[in-house]
DNA sequence: TAGGCCATCTGGTCCT
DNA sequence: AGGACCAGATGGCCTA
């Protein structure tokens, strides 16, 4: 290969990387948008990536419910809903904004 | 200190 | 040929 184009290499794989990162800055801004339309936003105490499309997953569910069935469930079913599969942490901050004890989470 | 989370780099694949 | 998207690898940071 000859000098020029391993240059030519650099180069564009340099330019990749930087739309890479881009890209994934996007996707990163798109998530924070996200962060901010489930329950239990905080600007200090942020989700994890998973955390958040999980959340957000299991607050779709409880609301296609809601519609589905015209009845509104009592704050400890919904809550459990959105919780369902999430972490103990995650589970004792919905908990927490929902000003429900985290222990009437537990399984 | 192990495990979770994250940003970045990289090579492969598909599309224009 | 070059850009977009994706998944795997790697290293840094944080916390239980």
């Amino acid at each position: 290969m000859t000098e020029e184009r391993v240059k030519k290499l650099k180069v564009r794989r340099s330019k990749a990387n930087t739309r890479e990162r881009n890209r994934m800055h996007g996707l990163n801004e798109a998530l924070e948008v996200l962060r901010e339309y489930v329950p239990c936003y905080s600007k200090t105490q942020k989700l994890s990536k998973i955390e958040t499309l999980r959340l957000a997953r299991n607050y779709i569910s409880s609301l296609a419910g809601i519609l589905k069935n015209g009845v509104k469930p009592d704050t400890i079913t919904f809550a459990k809903t959105l919780t369902d599969g999430l972490s103990q942490n995650t589970m004792n901050l919905v908990a927490g904004s929902l000003q429900l004890n985290p222990r009437t989470l537990m399984p």
